[in-house]
DNA sequence: CATGAATGAGCTTTCATTCAT
DNA sequence: CATGAATGAAAGCTCATTCAT
């Protein structure tokens, strides 16, 4: 009954399904069932609405990829992050593809500048400090490796191959990494 | 001279640096230095503009990613096709930025559907049958992480991380496919 | 003070006067002094719009038409008829005249053909009723006939003839009917 | 392969199938086959390949809607030109939508204003002629009344009623008349 | 006689946003 | 908090017409 929740959460899936400009506020509206006042008394302007639901989709994307502290070892460390990505894939899908689309369309993306850059600085922090455990003198560059392999895969499966054997390359990177 | 190319080239340009839906016919008239008369002379609608575009590209691609069928080693091979893939990411930057674009966008997607299938199956096929004479048994996965990582890459080299370091992931494939 | 109703009247005139699409939208607007959008927000199209008004005159159309059921005879009930007929002739100029040109120019008659088949079917109904009390044999012919002459009337008085003999054609089919 | 008659052709068809306004020159020359330069170098605009085929029309009209001078009587007259036009109705239907969309349609109507009113006077003067015969007195009033009629038949029948007893009203009216 | 590239004005429609209620 | 009428700019696209070849 919250129409202000109503409206993030069906913009969210509209935006991961249509992208932000193919998405207008009198589709939001009629899908969501409030007038076009509410949209703008909420929220400043369209963009505005853009932030926020890119704001709390990264406190998701940080729970889902963060590695539990507590694994002993660096390894241990990756494989629960690979689980949770790919659990993380399977379930949250349209999350995943809305950031894929928000970051990559230009124009999304210089809406969202500062919040992309915190966002990929934290996840390749959180990664960084696994692969310093592991190999110090490469993590950087083993770091960014890991990254663009998981979301070149993602990208992949969401947008390019329609039968994406996920469980196989699931596997193929655990046994790598692990 | 040739105000037809002169549409498509101002076209591609615009698409990459400010996505499809972002770039107005208008634009593209005023850039170009052509009426917008002439556009839809050329071409029956913007979206048929896009796939001409699309197209072209993907034989562009087709060449930058082609291994030298010469070499004699697989590994050779692979390596051709690193080199060729890292050349075009620098000197190509518009293109590939177009091409992620054009493919991660949901509304250029389905525009694109069945150019974007045609080529991607192109691409695998392409990776595979080298992966095919290294490791026969795995080589379907090899080949999705293969372009799983490249395709990440350019994305984070493109849309993420400014100060991305290309040479050094270059020289890590490199090290790690031959 | 109602800006839908003054665009329906304003682009009830200009079809009348100019035809359907000899009247751009932008040419009701700056009649009626609204803006372009208010147009679409009240009118799904431009064609809604002219089913909204055609199915309006329908109704004044009927209420002219209508025989007066308090009449004892046919003959009176036909003069009654003719009466309106010419009455509304003269008084409702435009009105007439839309509707003409409506359901004969082709474009606008595909967007209205329910609209025209539904009112024909009633007008003829009506007129037969009438006929049908006075020759129940050729009843239908007498309709057709009936609203043929008049229609005819009608066609000639508008688009035609400038100087058309209206009062004198009313006493001949006044004469000839009752 | 008289690539001017051809257009003429074309045009008349599609006029009389889609209005004035409804058919883009492209699509008459698409239609015809041939360029859109041609359409141009033969008639000086738009409006002058419709005067052009309203003039030729005119033509036909007149040969169809005369009446056999070598009858004897007025009445044996009126059955001719009743007969040729009923003939006509049903062989050139185009022909008569033709007409009647482009003196109905305002926009036409102005191009052709003064063909229109020549043609008018002609036929009315023709009509007139045979009823002077039958009864001087009310000779204008009869004539516009049996005009009248005939118009508002082929109105009825192109453009209104489905299923238009065209042979019964035909012959209502030879009786009638003769 | 014949082509088709090129133009520019104008078309219908969409859209983010404002504001009185 | 909530509505929806109203705006005005800009979108994609059509079209009659011109002109160099």
């Amino acid at each position: 009954m919250d129409k202000k929740e109503q409206i993030i959460g069906v913009a969210t899936q509209l935006f991961a399904e249509r992208g932000f400009q193919n998405t207008s506020v009198s589709l939001i509206c009629e899908t969501a069932e409030v007038s076009k006042g509410l949209v703008f008394h909420h929220f400043k302007s369209k963009q505005e609405l853009l932030r926020e639901i890119f704001s709390r989709t990264t406190e998701l994307i940080k729970d889902i990829n963060a590695a539990d502290p507590s694994c002993s070892t660096p390894q241990a460390q990756l494989k629960d992050m690979l689980e949770s990505f790919f659990a993380g894939l399977a379930a949250n899908k349209s999350l995943f593809q809305f950031n894929l689309n928000m970051m990559l369309q230009p124009f999304t993306r210089s809406i969202l500048q500062d919040l992309i850059d915190k966002r990929a600085a934290f996840l390749l922090q959180s990664v960084r400090r696994i692969f310093e455990e592991i190999d110090p003198e490469n993590a950087l560059v083993l770091s960014y490796g890991f990254i663009a392999e998981l979301d070149g895969m993602a990208l992949h499966y969401f947008s390019i191959y329609e039968d994406y054997p996920l469980a196989e390359m699931k596997n193929h990177l655990l046994k790598k990494y692990t």
